[in-house]
RNA sequence: GGGCGCUUAGCUCAGUUGGCUAGAGCACCAGCUCGACACGCUGGGGGUCACAGGUUCGAAUCCUGUAGCGCCCA
């Protein structure tokens, strides 16, 4: 008998015990000399900006669940953590902590000590969030943990960008970007969000001197005219029709420009019919400049004002700017008018500034021979998409082949290794000779790029000229495009790289399909030739009670580990788990729990984005702060933590394991060892091993799909219903039976050792504290299950069973059975009868159900209480009975003085009523040639048998009627 | 505007290739402290499967349309 196990399960103690036992021991430290096929995961890094909220929570027990499954099955498993630098989103997080708390900017402290700053806020945050994945139970390989900006990372950045630079992929090219004029950087389309302001539309006119006509168009943007290079207008527009291929006359810059037919530009309804075109300032614009091979004008300064080639507005802010050209064109007399309008203004998440687009030099990687071999491994199954769907996400975006651009105006990042020389070639040629780390091209705009694979000296060795690098650093996609072989040490040949490359799965949310995803597959293929993982597996996100996306910004993002303070990673992760369903997005209720009384209070809308500071508890009117992404402690107010009531499910179920487990201890105690459990000796025996089979295969089969929510709903519904609700309840007289007992030992033993197994991927820390319980209690238990014994549930081999113990029969006979005493129970509810009063029952059915109830009469008695009197296809029924009709079954409750006849009659009645309304459904389907003829032969079957028992169904019901009308009567 | 998805009990969700009387957890109602578990046990009530057509012997499931919601791309 082992040390007495508490009366609850107690994560906490839990967690603490295991996760230094797991570290300790190393068990998931990947050993590529070891034996057995790889599998290897590598995690999607979190980046540092903030805390994991319940997203993350769901991805990595995920990944959990497939590393720890694997694990079991004798896989040489690896798992990757790591961070991600996040480019501009760390950045502007620390840039304005420094601006709100010192008030300085990044240009007064400089590129270095704004990086040191940087650096300090990464090992806060990484640490923070490598603690949260450890907490959650994560089985990650920490001697392997990596950051997008570490120097593995760097070197295969570098490689990366040397090579595609030497092949010709990457160029400097000039693109429309989103320009942050505060900032003075461009921003990603994501970074960016769109609100309306009150703005004008302003209508003009340009002369056409040739036909002395003019075109009027309209704009929101009037400062934009100086940088106009044609007016379009829709090529079947009859109004203009005559005007295409003439000259108009841009007034405020004096320049000649030509009017053009450009039908995707322009709506002949809209406005005036004539468009304006800005392509150096403008999307839509920018694509008719491409396709009219139309030149391009850019009239803005970085900070937002007019450039040197606008004549006297030069030195102008746009917006001052754009008054000023409006009076002047009223002065020449082209101002037609003005309209107040709202207008949809992109602005900039960084510095809430509007966006102006501008037209800049950026870095681009071509797109064409790299996306053709990213789809060419989607579709010839190479790479698999689950749920199939996402496959055409991810094959649409990468047809589209526009180019990557992957340079930022940023400091924090990895700097693009180009340095730019007025040197001569041949000099170069001197001054690098022999070297096969440095390759150049010559420059649109005159001197060459230099491309190193490492650090080069600031002047050309040998000369004085300078060499200098580009201020601008990659895009942070480009370094986590690397991510599953840079974190295997690539450009390395390593032995990690040989050993886990390709990984296995990716499991990531869709949201990053095209952003992520496609680029691992393309510079995987490009950098190893091969692809990067088998499968990607898209799980759904989860959303608050409202339906929206949970961030930490609006407040509505938990804190897993407020969710395991509350009720335990297991619970967490159990949530999780059943959460991860094929379609569906999940929606999590949210509530703030209040400090002072443990109150949940439901999070509402107005308590997001900060509105609200404080709330009075309705239950013990005290007030606090709601939780929320505060970046300080409330010096009055505590702030509320918060959970979902949804995580009482894994927690009520740790809870249950637990406590079968628990009872099982509690008779290990005998004379004799228990007994193998095979061949089982008694119906139920041989039903709960059938039941053990038949999930382990398929729990089995939903992980190798990844149908994660499948396989927590079968081992719960095997642990709680069919071993806890039935099978312990039918085992209870039998371990008084000092001869059953060894027997019983032997499939209880049997049936929890696979069930700790199973629960294992998902409930670690429930499962480790099992399985050492289970070791003390009976350290030879391998004798009896079969199943090999290991130090730890986490090396302990997967569970599988014979075929032959899966056993339909048996469940048929148990099925029926558990009918009958529901059944019965059902009538000591009805007429209150409590447990303790003893009933006498008689069942009429055929001579083999009747072989078969005898078999199994004692549950009826030690379950329900129902001692059988009468047994057989003659039996009579008693005058005062209840009836419990199951199939072919008829029983009778003897209930002499303890019902009411004309409360049952009632009752009879309603169900006759229902139970002929079904039979008269199922007569006339069967009355259906066409029915008869096209349906599966079993169906048919099975449906005559079912109008069989519910017209004897129905003829007993009717005989309990006529008896109780004859009660009634007295 | 293009693409993808969703709508099933008061709430959150299951429901394999169409096939017995559509399930679970929570909440609700009634009753249980009988030594594994009140984080529990037993039973109950509760659904026009968004709406309208169609295919089929048979539709929550397949097709078309409508409405509402969400996401991605432009």
């Amino acid at each position: 008998m082992s040390a007495e196990m508490a009366k609850a399960y107690d994560p906490k103690i839990a967690q603490e015990t295991w996760s230094s036992y797991w570290e300790n021991e190393k068990f998931f430290q990947a050993k590529p000399a070891d034996t057995g096929p790889s599998f290897s995961v590598v995690i999607p890094p979190p980046n540092i900006t903030g805390a994991l909220h319940l997203g993350h929570a769901l991805n990595v027990t995920l990944q959990d669940i497939l590393v720890r499954y694997h694990r079991m099955k004798g896989e040489n498993t690896l798992w990757i953590p790591g961070t991600d630098h996040a480019g501009i989103a760390t950045q502007a997080v620390v840039e304005r902590r420094i601006r709100d708390e010192e008030g300085k900017s990044r240009r007064d402290l400089g590129r270095e000590k704004l990086l040191e700053r940087i650096w300090g806020w990464k090992d806060q945050y990484a640490k923070r969030i490598l603690g949260q994945l450890a907490e959650i139970g994560t089985s990650c390989d920490w001697t392997r943990t990596r950051f997008t900006l570490d120097e593995g990372c760097a070197k295969a950045v570098r490689a990366t960008f040397f090579s595609m630079f030497r092949d010709g992929l990457i160029y400097k090219g000039k693109r429309l970007v989103n320009w942050d004029t505060q900032l003075q950087t461009s921003v990603a389309d994501d970074e960016t969000f769109v609100e309306t302001v009150k703005g004008g539309f302003w209508t003009f006119k340009y002369p056409v001197p040739e036909t002395g006509e003019f075109i009027r168009f309209s704009t929101t943007r009037p400062e934009t005219m100086l940088g106009d290079v044609a007016i379009a207008v829709h090529p079947s527009d009859e109004r203009y029709k005559h005007l295409i291929g003439k000259m108009a006359k841009v007034p405020l810059a004096n320049r000649l420009i030509p009017i053009i037919g450009d039908a995707l530009l322009v709506k002949p309804e809209f406005g005036t019919g004539a468009v304006k075109v800005t392509p150096a300032h403008d999307r839509n614009d920018w694509a008719s400049g491409q396709r009219n091979q139309l030149p391009f004008i850019n009239i803005l300064n970085l900070d937002g004002t007019l450039n040197e080639i606008c004549g006297p507005f030069t030195g102008l802010d746009r917006f001052i700017a754009r008054e000023k050209c409006v009076e002047e064109m009223d002065k020449l007399g082209f101002f037609e008018g003005k309209e107040e309008r709202d207008i949809e203004l992109s602005h900039s998440d960084r510095s809430k500034s509007p966006i102006e687009p501008l037209l800049s030099d950026q870095w681009f990687v071509s797109m064409g021979d790299l996306g053709e071999k990213a789809i060419e491994a989607v579709r010839d199954g190479r790479v698999k998409f689950t749920p199939e769907r996402y496959a055409s996400s991810y094959l649409d975006w990468l047809s589209e082949k526009r180019d990557w651009c992957i340079s930022r105006q940023l400091w924090w990042g990895h700097r693009i290794p180009i340095w730019y020389t007025q040197a001569t070639p041949t000099q170069l040629e001197i001054a690098f000779k022999g070297c096969e780390n440095i390759h150049w091209r010559e420059s649109e705009s005159g001197g060459l790029l230099v491309c190193a694979l490492e650090d080069i000296p600031a002047t050309v060795p040998g000369t004085d000229i300078p060499l200098v690098q580009d201020e601008d650093v990659l895009d942070t996609w480009f370094s986590s495009a690397l991510w599953p072989h840079s974190t295997l040490g690539w450009p390395n040949k390593t032995e990690d790289l040989e050993r886990y490359y390709p990984t296995n799965v990716l499991v990531t949310s869709r949201d990053i399909i095209t952003l992520w995803v496609a680029r691992m597959v393309l510079t995987g293929l490009y950098n190893t030739g091969r692809i990067p993982f088998h499968h990607v597996y898209i799980h759904p996100k989860i959303l608050d009670g409202f339906g929206e996306t949970m961030s930490k910004s609006k407040g509505n993002g938990i804190d897993p580990l407020d969710i395991i303070s509350r009720y335990g990673a297991d619970a967490l992760r159990y949530q999780m788990a059943h959460l991860a369903t094929e379609t569906q997005d999940a929606r999590m209720p949210v509530a703030n729990v209040c400090p002072h009384c443990d109150t949940l209070i439901p999070v509402k809308t107005e308590h997001m984005y900060m509105r609200t500071k404080k709330i009075t508890c309705p239950g013990c009117k005290k007030i606090f702060r709601p939780g929320g992404p505060w970046i300080a402690e409330d010096p009055d107010l505590p702030t509320a933590k918060q959970a979902s009531e949804r995580f009482e499910l894994g927690r009520n179920f740790a809870n249950k394991v637990w406590n079968a487990a628990r009872f099982v201890m509690m008779n290990l105690d005998s004379q004799q060892p228990p007994l193998p459990p095979f061949p089982p000796s008694t119906p139920e025996d041989t039903w709960i091993l059938s039941r053990l089979a038949l999930t382990t295969e398929k729990a089995t089969e939903a992980l190798d799909s990844f149908r994660f929510s499948e396989y927590v709903r079968l081992i719960y519904d095997f642990a709680w219903s069919d071993f806890c609700d039935w099978y312990l309840e039918m085992a209870k007289p039998r371990l008084k039976d000092a001869n059953a007992l060894p027997r019983v030992q032997g499939i209880l033993i049997t049936v929890l050792d696979g069930l700790v197994r199973l629960i294992h991927p998902v409930m670690p820390f429930l499962a480790e504290s099992l399985w050492h319980a289970l070791e003390t209690a009976l350290p030879n238990r391998a004798e009896i299950t079969g199943l090999k014994l290991t130090k730890s549930v986490v090396l302990a081999p997967w569970p599988t069973y014979p075929k032959s113990w899966q056993n339909l029969g048996v469940e048929g006979s148990i099925g029926r059975i558990q009918s009958l005493i529901r059944g019965v129970r059902e009538v000591r509810n009805r007429y209150q009868i409590d447990n303790r009063t003893p009933l006498s029952v008689v069942i009429r059915c055929g001579l083999e159900a009747s072989a078969e109830v005898r078999e199994l009469s004692s549950f009826l008695t030690d379950i329900a209480g129902a001692k059988v009197e009468g047994l057989g296809p003659k039996v009579d029924k008693p005058t005062c009975a209840a009836s419990v009709l199951s199939g072919d079954m008829e029983l009778f409750i003897s209930l002499e003085g303890l019902i009411d006849p004309q409360v049952e009659l009632v009752r009879t009645d309603k169900t006759i009523q229902e139970k002929q309304k079904q039979l008269t459904i199922l007569q006339s389907r069967l009355a259906n040639a066409d029915f008869v003829a096209k349906a599966p032969k079993e169906l048919v079957e099975t449906q005559k048998q079912q109008v069989l028992d519910w017209q004897a169904q129905l003829v007993c019901l009717e005989e309990v009627r006529q008896s109780l009308i004859g009660l009634v009567r007295k």
